[in-house]
DNA sequence: CGCGAGCGTGACAACGTTGTCCGTACCGAA
DNA sequence: TTCGGTACGGACAACGTTGTCACGCTCGCG
């Protein structure tokens, strides 16, 4: 900033003056600096400013499982778009369902003095963020609720969207639904099984925990679970998949075996209708997910001081013919 | 940190002193101030540190067209992965193929003092970056080359791709072979086109730009091409997706039509192996790039002075079906 | 011709941190 | 007891920027 003053013949303050479109600088003043500042290639450090005017670094941070997931990559565009709208950029980082690197990303994340966070939680312990919160940094939860602390929460109506799975197929002849789910520590997995379990209950269907299994699932242990469903002596005639990828599996499982049952799936995927049958699914938007999110940080940024919000979203069943069918 | 070093009892720069982990700090002292650090949930200002020392700012810019696509956010991840290795956080932006825009977010990158930045071209002219490669942050671009600046590049081998996936329809019978590409004026699209009009030359078989159609591409333009293309006098026995989202709209319109012809697609997608038949693929790993494209940055970042480098990746072939078969 | 208003500009401090350098307390040895 | 050295603590400046305030010039009016 100095070489460009010196260049314009003016002091640093008035090149403040003009990078920041203040009032009273003489226009051929602000002429001889803005040519000062092209021919230099000068940019103002953001940090800098930050740093001396206290205000916002313009950038909010975004922790998620893993950003390679198509799901959590729609979730984040959309918060990036968001972000844009309010002038600000986003820090993404994976956690990979880690709780030590979720935290470490998060209090990086605060040190490099984002102005707000929006965290998918992994682990199920935040009070490492009570500090920054109170700090006066914005935490949004998204998709999961925060372990220990009371903060802005955005769901999906997990529990409400399988046990409408379960009605649907139940309307579609079936009495003996298994479920295949993410490991139970998960809290969407958790409520998706609540939700399946609450489904029967409506339908006067027998809780039977054979057709339940619950992750951490690779291809082999779906493979393995659905056999082992399927030697049982009431054997199911559909399986919810308890999110995409458990569905993915459960559908190469079902080819290896040359056997279909009827499915519906937890999570839309892109090609869902592509396949044969097309996928029913219960579908959530990632997109007005992260929207959500994103919105209600802005809306604390913007001074929102009203209680914790937590705002669950629906989901809805998009049938497409593999929960339809009785095989 | 003041607050800190009045807790303590002690100077703000011995607090320093304690969080950098330098020698000559009693130990009791040293805890005196880590417990004051705890209690107050002191978290050091990175930007000031920054400021001050004139160190990294432990960042790294990613301009990309969508993290939405899953490509591209199959990148990101990658990206992410190398960047922790090298204790750096990634910052993301979504050009959306907008000239105007990628250049917005890479100078907002720049002005927030990025280490290096990784550049998913979508204009083709980055004279703009120019001023900050002098000023020493490294600028790799990604998937396709830079527009009039000399630069690290990390390519993929649009060319031999489609080159190879003629000769591989060729081997299975084929001589009419159609291609559908994204808009001509994207690089990658571009480069695939030339490629498919290499391997009919190698192959020696003849032109027919009547089975050409080039983008950009909707669900319905896609239906509306295949139409035409079937309505040849030779019509074409299979077709060339130029991309994951041509081939699926492709896929899509045969459905539509109740026809099927032989398709490869360029870029793996995640349910290939799951259509019926499954889809034949030119996979380039988008990870690999993502990771290549990091390494070169962090060993410029690291020092490397050498002349600019460009690397291609390789394709391959992954034969599931769609390609195999004569309809 | 003098004076006040108003505009354009610049000097200086401060943001939170770290590098430099000096001061001081304490220890062991002569 | 005194001296030298070591081991620590603190004052101060500086990073690049902006907020505060004051200065000087010009112009119009009495």
């Amino acid at each position: 900033m100095s070489d460009v003053a010196r260049l314009a013949g003016v002091s640093i303050k008035t090149v403040s003056r003009v990078v920041n479109d203040e009032l009273g600088v003489h226009p051929s003043t602000a002429d001889r600096v803005l040519a000062a500042i092209d021919q230099l290639g000068f940019r103002r450090n953001l940090s800098a400013r930050n740093l001396r005017s206290g205000l916002s670094t313009g950038t909010i941070g975004l922790v998620l499982e893993d950003v390679g997931n198509p799901f959590y990559s729609a979730l984040t565009r959309a918060v990036e778009e968001v972000a844009r709208s309010h002038g600000r950029l986003v820090l993404t980082g994976s956690s990979d369902e880690d709780a030590a690197r979720e935290r470490d990303l998060a209090l990086e994340f605060c040190a490099r003095r984002v102005d707000g966070l929006l965290v998918i939680p992994s682990g199920n312990q935040h009070g490492f963020l009570v500090p920054e919160m109170r700090a006066g940094t914005p935490v949004v939860f998204v998709d999961r609720p925060p372990g220990d602390v009371l903060a802005d929460t955005v769901l999906v109506d997990n529990l409400g969207g399988t046990a409408n799975a379960v009605a649907h197929l139940v309307r579609a002849g079936h009495t003996s639904i298994g479920f295949l789910g993410d490991a139970p520590g998960i809290y969407t997995a958790g409520e998706r099984l609540r939700g399946y379990r609450e489904g029967l209950v409506r339908c006067g269907l027998r809780q039977r925990d054979r057709l339940i299994s619950m992750g951490p699932h690779s291809q082999a242990s779906v493979a393995v679970a659905v056999s082992q469903m399927l030697r049982d002596p009431e054997p199911p005639t559909a399986i919810i998949g308890g999110n995409n990828r458990i569905t993915l599996w459960l559908l190469r499982a079902f080819n290896a075996l040359g056997r279909r049952l009827a499915v519906v799936s937890f999570d839309d995927f892109e090609v869902a209708d592509l396949l044969d049958p097309p996928v029913t699914v219960i579908s959530h938007d990632a997109a007005a997910l992260g929207r959500a999110a994103a919105e209600v940080l802005f809306a604390r940024l913007e001074g929102d001081v009203s209680p914790p919000r937590r705002i669950t979203l629906p989901t809805k069943i998009v049938p497409r013919g593999s929960g339809e069918v009785y095989p």
